[in-house]
RNA sequence: UCAGAGGGCCAGACGGCCGCGGGCUGCAAGGCGCGAGGAAAGUCCGGGCUCCAGCGUAAUAGGAUGCCAGAUAACGUCUGGCGGGGGUGACCCUAGGGAAAGUGCCACAGAGAGAAGACUACCUCUAUAUAGGGGAAAAGCUGAAAGGGUGCGGUAAGAGCGCACCGCGCCGAGGGCAACUCAGGCGGCAAGGUAAACCCCAUCCGGAGCAAAACCAAAUAGGAACGAUAUUGCGCGUUACGCCGCCAUCGUUCGGGUUGGUUGCUAGAGGCUUAUCGUGAGGUAAGUCCAAGAUGAAUGGUCGUCACUCAUAUUUAUAUGGGUACAGAACCCGGCUUAUCGGCCCUCUGAUAUU
């Protein structure tokens, strides 16, 4: 059987990442601190889609606080990045303190500056 | 009404919009239905299940348990009872076998601490205002503890020295399955305490865990299986005995570690209702229901209305703002322990008021 991640996408559904070795990958990579939110991206020639991982450590809280902050960049994730995601390229949301008790207009704001500002870095001239 | 004791339950509700993980159905688009907890937690006990060259009997070491009877698959859990302690009471607490098997420890103080003792005070004798001898455990002092307590008799002064009551020890008709209880009798009353100190006694216990384990696919050797020959003791198992297994050579066949996937994976010591047996934990029977199955890991995000509650303001009913715990399944059950905002219900006890 085939890997599912290794099928070309043509629509916008991401991949995600599975391995501790494809986190420490991406952390390598470009990364955007803003608000609420940190995000790390790095260009995967392997793949011609967008992967996305999360990631909450013990210091936010206990294992309530990190699903909860894992569920809202996981929501985060699916609204923004195939709108301002880089195709081609692997993405890393790290929840931080702030993640659970911020706005959520707030937070969405913040995924979308960091977005874009990373779309920019993908686009070298 | 106030104060308290025991037990049980809930764990905000509803609706938009956008989503997630399984299942069933459909050619497909889609449709239908399900989706965290009382502790899912800590991983502290007990099981099921799986694997490990072991299995049976006995023993050693180690660990656990420790009043009695019962419940249970089992337990260190639970139920009922007994003994001890606390409370006016409802009720609560209790590791509660053995100290004449042995060892250790009991500081300091004090005259004296385990077959005790004479410092002061007391009584008495001899010389005589002090010293010495004797009696004595009643008073003082010390201490956590001073070798039964109170009273009467007794005496030089005293003393279980004698007696009564209480306490204690031994025997014990009768009651109880048992722990134990107890009518009565006997003994003037003891060489203490500590075993969650070592220890002794009785009972129980192999180890590792679903990242167990099995299968499939890809890719590769030091291996594995079967058959034949060889038959020595050695190795594995904590040891001994018994049974069994492995071992060297040749031939044939198949293929580790690792990665991915599938199974294990949720119908079970299962939930609910009724009947019945039992003081109860629970047992039995009938009916009925199917209730998460992820694997970087779904069970959500957001908005609105209402509910409860806190703070502030005042027009005492509204407005504004905040809060609604602890906490997230990972093979599954039975318990224990710990965390927990706020609230509801039932039963009982004491006090006060009224009738």
């Amino acid at each position: 059987m085939p890997r599912s991640n290794a099928v070309t996408f043509t629509d916008k559904k991401l991949g995600s990442l599975k391995k501790r070795a494809e986190f420490l990958f991406v952390r390598e990579g470009q990364y955007r601190a803003q608000g609420g939110i940190v995000i790390q991206m790095r260009k995967n020639p392997a793949h011609t889609t967008i992967r996305v991982g999360f990631t909450a450590t013990k210091k936010i809280g206990n294992a309530v606080i990190r699903n909860r902050a894992k569920r809202r960049l996981r929501q985060l994730a699916r609204q923004f990045l195939p709108q301002f995601g880089a195709v081609g390229y692997d993405y890393v949301f790290i929840a931080r303190d702030s993640t659970v008790g911020r706005d959520w207009a707030c937070l969405t704001q913040d995924t979308k500056k960091a977005l874009k500002a990373l779309y920019v870095l993908s686009k070298p001239a």
